[in-house]
RNA sequence: GUCUCCUUCGUCUAGAGGCCUAGGACACCGCCCUUUCACGGCGGCAACACGGGUUCGAAUCCCGUAGGAGACGCCA
């Protein structure tokens, strides 16, 4: 039998990145297995989803090379099928109209739980028409199982059990005629061939109810795998209040694809010792067998960490392409050359995207304010070492010329490289002042050290 | 409240009864390298939730307790 997976997101919000691990999850064993990874919007909540979040939930999936086979479904389409299936349902005894009003329910429910006892549906409509005329348009009920016990071996909880007598007969169809989601994901899922499905653990004690509605329709029940959510650091379901938590803000943030999928994979999901690894192996080793079953929590150390390794590991012109979007000025074609030959010392202090398009600043002007810490570099001696070091600028080894200087006036190479620092860059800390004299020009790097002598030299 | 699931360093995790004095990675700290910051190298700190069993032997198996999470909708 072959392997068809499926991601399901509803467009109500924007994808989160609990969501994309899913989807990864999902990819990964369909690839694994040689299986086809299908997609399917949700999108039957009409009043939450928007187009837009729909249209992100594409861009994503294909940023981070999540390529799903076939067209993707749109449930909202399918619904007259789901409607059907109920009906059929009905017909043959399975499920039944219930029509006691919302009304009569929540004050059921009220009443349940201010006596302190677990409120269930009461199944009044299940042998009886007696209510038909009360004219309450009707929802359908499921006729769920009385007693038993259901057993789903899930590829990552393992064994679990529910008693029969703890679920109550749901509701398939709305009054207004439109199907539930639980309807909706088990006969879509069904007629997508879906083997395998697998989803975020929240979903876990649906299955139970999903379960009933395969056996009810005589349809085969897939194999389930539910992987565990992703918490904030402090432990509490990932939200807004923790910083990012949409897969778009990542990408926004400067991180690559690579990185977020390998990190994402490491989250919940080992090898052995392995910590860096590509999508190819990836593919390679991913089973179920090594996803935990806890929760884990988000750390952006982590992902830091992983995205400055795979920074490193793309080519200059590359990463250029990656920045040039996160700019917000005009980046000149002589800019981008200087850019792209410093590269390599910058790509050495970045993390993200982001930073390496701050520190890429040097190479497109000259600093416009001086950071704090430079005022330690605007002292009589330092200004000095300055104008020492600018009248030897043309010499050709110009290490040993700060050196040189720096000695001849009794300091240290650190207070003339610091001072070129500050005057070129407007900070204290950059790549190698010497490099970035050879990348900007001598011409350049006299303007630029000049300005901060005037700057600092009058007004002391 | 009822049901289901979870619990190894701060975080992600390795661990399938002796290989565990519990391994790796991130973070943190120190040293080295060094014109700064990084990178890199070396080293350090740091965990089996608790209590009972079973066993010659338990992080690993069983039972409790505590804590956490999820589900219990005419949301998905």
């Amino acid at each position: 039998m072959s392997v068809v997976v499926r991601f399901a997101p509803s467009p109500t919000g924007a994808l989160h990145i609990g969501s994309v691990r899913t989807a990864l999850f999902n990819w990964l064993f369909a690839r694994h297995n040689n299986g086809k990874f299908l997609l399917r919007i949700e999108d039957t909540d009409k009043v939450r989803s928007t187009d837009e979040n729909k249209v992100l939930i594409f861009e994503i999936l294909s940023w981070l090379g999540l390529d799903h086979d076939e067209e993707a479904v749109i449930q909202s389409s399918r619904i007259e099928r789901h409607k059907e299936v109920a009906l059929d349902l009905v017909s043959k005894g399975a499920a039944y109209f219930c029509y006691c009003s919302q009304n009569e329910l929540t004050a059921k429910k009220e009443e349940a739980i201010a006596n302190g006892i677990s409120y269930k549906y009461d199944r009044i409509c299940r042998d009886s028409d007696a209510k038909k005329a009360s004219g309450v348009p009707p929802v359908v009920r499921l006729k769920s199982k009385l007693s038993g016990t259901l057993v789903v071996d899930d590829m990552v909880q393992g064994r679990v059990r529910v008693d029969n007598s703890q679920l109550d007969d749901f509701v398939l169809l709305r009054s207004d005629g439109t199907p539930t989601y639980m309807l909706s994901v088990v006969v879509d899922d069904h007629d997508m061939g879906v083997t395998h499905v697998i989803r975020g653990d929240d979903h876990l004690t649906n299955t139970f109810k999903q379960i009933q509605i395969y056996e009810a329709c005589g349809w085969n029940i897939p194999e389930f795998a539910h992987i565990p959510l992703i918490y904030g650091p402090d432990g509490a379901k990932l939200s807004k209040r923790h910083g990012a938590v949409s897969a778009v803000d990542y990408k926004e943030l400067g991180y690559l694809p690579e990185a977020v999928c390998n990190y994402l994979l490491r989250l919940g999901w080992s090898h052995g010792d392995h910590e860096i690894i590509s999508m190819k192996e990836a593919i390679e080793w991913f089973d179920f067998k090594n996803v935990g079953k806890s929760p884990s929590r988000f750390d952006i150390n982590k992902l830091n960490h992983l995205n400055a390794h795979y920074l490193k590991g793309r080519s200059d012109s590359e990463l250029f392409d990656y920045m040039l979007p996160f700019f917000d000025i005009q980046v000149t074609e002589t800019a981008k050359a200087m850019i792209i030959k410093g590269m390599k010392s910058l790509k050495e202090r970045a993390k993200t995207i982001v930073d390496l398009v701050k520190s890429s600043m040097i190479y497109v002007s000259a600093p416009s304010i001086y950071d704090e810490k430079c005022n330690k570099f605007t002292t009589e001696m330092h200004i000095d070492l300055l104008r020492e070091f600018v009248t030897n600028i043309g010499e050709n080894d110009l290490h040993e010329a700060a050196k040189r200087i720096a000695e001849s006036k009794g300091a240290k190479l650190v207070d003339v490289a610091q001072g070129i620092r500050s005057a070129l860059t407007g900070s204290t800390t950059s790549p190698s002042v010497f490099e970035i004299i050879e990348i900007i020009g001598k011409d350049e790097s006299t303007a630029r050290i000049n300005l901060f002598i005037d700057r600092f030299s009058s007004n002391r």
